[in-house]
DNA sequence: TTGAAAGCGATACCAG
DNA sequence: CTGGTATCGCTTTCAA
């Protein structure tokens, strides 16, 4: 038995900080058990004890084997290294998905979670990563650091070109912006926000009306949306042909900001309204019948995202109903990219969006 | 120069699979570039290519020499590998967020994007961990596999002692809980939604009202919140010596559910009812308006959040108001627990609740 | 069927 | 001031 580097001598594994019989604070700060004290406990070797803890089929244990580790495992409480493993593996299994301003709806929570879900039933480890106040390409070198396989950007954080080629030399087999812009560069999903202006203008366009306000909302991190929107609704107007007039309308989340809109309402001179989405909706509706506009007589208000509340008005809110793509959807195409992620960027239009009248158009 | 076990020989680094020139698809399969690719072009050793990229203090590094590193690390686009770091180190930087089902409401992704902000601010890695599906240890074990550094419950999961027992053992030094229930063993802090439902009944009871219905929603996910309420407002009656009744009201966010709560108004012989939260309150109040209900005059209604869309209602919704702990705090306790793990698993309240009167009660 | 050992990437000692 | 090297925990050949 020749010098070996491992296993140097007595002094166990580690050198526990002085172990001196000193009075030491109540709580004993225990080592974190490895797979070598499993192993060590069970008299087996390493080795072994991963075969056994991971199921490996292509060497055989005996069955009593199996047990001892497991047992050992159990008593000891533990729990793999996630980053050793990946480490050693060379790649992980993490979805990140960034988020900054969490996304409001229920809509759009309804979509994560459901996606979540999904991904986790494909293995997959989805690691919500924050990144409020991040710049593009400092949020990408952030997300490489945990060498994420996949990225499914909500679209909040503009991802940029080179933040994809970050990310992709990284090890990151997909990147999905999953949001009204396309990234180039980004094998890409795209929600095309501009489907709901569309849908919008076309329903007050067939409903006879002719200048048509698009409220943009002031908070920071909806100009993503309500850009596209706007645009969209600008589309539809020149494309029907009918000459109909589109005016942006600004206005924050408050019944300050409503009241000044509404007061000037008059003035504008239109005839309907496209609102953001039913928050908005809500709000400029109020605003306008506290000043005595007859809705839908004189203006028209149409919302998006069809939430229930927006049914409890009077009158009924007609809103955009938007059908995302399943989460589980989403999922399987991250799956097959990065299965095979040989592909061009691909671009997919995952979203329906269609105009539902109620009682307010 | 004996034989060192490093080093082998010539063949560079990575024996890459079958250099022979095939013909590949277009998309070559870069390696991932390490610190050893920057020592390598910069033509210095790793060691110090760890020290010019963390600015190690300890070690002095001549000026020329960083930039070449630098310049070397710019050039391959060079993202340190965050699991090989954290084995090195013996610890990591991440603070775990499980989330289940995404929290709804403005107040609480508030919070939680304040929460994000600090703790990056104080040099923490937030990451969420969806964990909708997982039982209590499942979810443990398998947030323990990341190593965090602390764990912070918002309290949708299930947290038993168990679970911090092994978050514990596996190296996080601070397992907080955030939400209605205390865990033993958890370095906790606690928010107490039982304040919620003993303001709004006080507040009830105060304008007269003794026949109390409390609305307990029936989505999944949602018992954690609405049972403390529940026990809160019970606790204000018995408290208050007024004899007053409290009644359990399921109800499920639905039209038609409210209806039939509507339609079996009058039988239930109450005068007031605590409707969970706005949301619930608006679509409640709706259905006791179609059904006849004077509000406030028959039954007050109130509800939670203080929404900005409650006061877009006639009458005026009233609520009470939730000041949360501001995410800052939160976050500067959590920096405190980890630095000074040792002491006894502290409790806190941060949550205030007090009732805003507005034209429903 | 089990064990020894190489090595994933980064860091921090200790020598030079 | 810079370089060699042991090490973190885990998986996976290769040998026995």
């Amino acid at each position: 038995m020749s010098q070996l580097p491992e296993e140097p001598a007595p002094p166990a594994r580690r050198p526990s900080p002085q172990p001196s019989p000193q009075t030491f604070p109540a709580r004993v700060e225990r080592p974190v058990p490895t797979s070598a004290d499993v192993a060590r406990l069970a008299g087996v070797s390493r080795a072994t004890v991963s075969y056994v803890l991971n199921n490996t089929s292509a060497v055989r244990i005996s069955e009593p084997t199996r047990r001892k580790v497991r047992e050992a495992a159990e008593e000891l409480a533990y729990v793999p290294h996630a980053a050793a493993r990946s480490l050693r593996a060379g790649h992980t299994r993490i979805v990140l998905l960034p988020t900054a301003h969490v996304p409001v709806g229920p809509l759009y929570s309804g979509f994560l979670n459901e996606l979540q879900w999904a991904l986790r039933r494909l293995d997959y480890t989805v690691v919500q990563y924050g990144s409020l106040g991040l710049d593009g390409d400092e949020a990408a070198r952030a997300w490489a650091e945990l060498r994420p396989v996949a990225v499914v950007s909500l679209g909040e954080i503009a991802l940029t070109p080179q933040g994809v080629e970050i990310l992709k030399r990284s090890g990151a087999k997909a990147v999905v912006t999953l949001g009204p812009q396309e990234v180039e560069g980004a094998h890409a999903l795209v929600l095309d926000q501009r489907e709901i202006g569309g849908r919008a203008v076309d329903h007050l366009l067939e409903r006879g009306r002719r200048r048509i306000g698009v409220v943009l909302p002031q908070e920071p991190g909806l100009e993503i949306f309500s850009a596209p929107r706007l645009a969209g609704a600008r589309a539809a107007a020149a494309a029907s042909a009918t000459g109909a007039h589109i005016e942006p309308l600004p206005l924050a989340y408050t019944e300050e900001s409503a009241a000044g809109l509404a007061a000037r309402w008059d003035g504008l001179g239109l005839d309907a309204v496209f609102a953001f989405n039913d928050e908005h909706a809500m709000l400029l509706m109020r605003a306008l019948q506290d000043e005595g506009v007859d809705i839908p007589g004189g203006t028209a208000v149409i919302g998006a995202d069809d939430l229930l509340l927006g049914r409890l008005l009077r009158p009924r809110l007609s809103t955009v109903r938007i059908d995302l793509v399943t989460g589980q959807r989403l999922a399987a195409l991250v799956d097959r990219v990065v299965r095979d992620p040989g592909g061009e960027p691909e671009r997919h239009d995952l979203m329906g969006a269609r105009a539902v009248r109620r009682e307010s158009t």
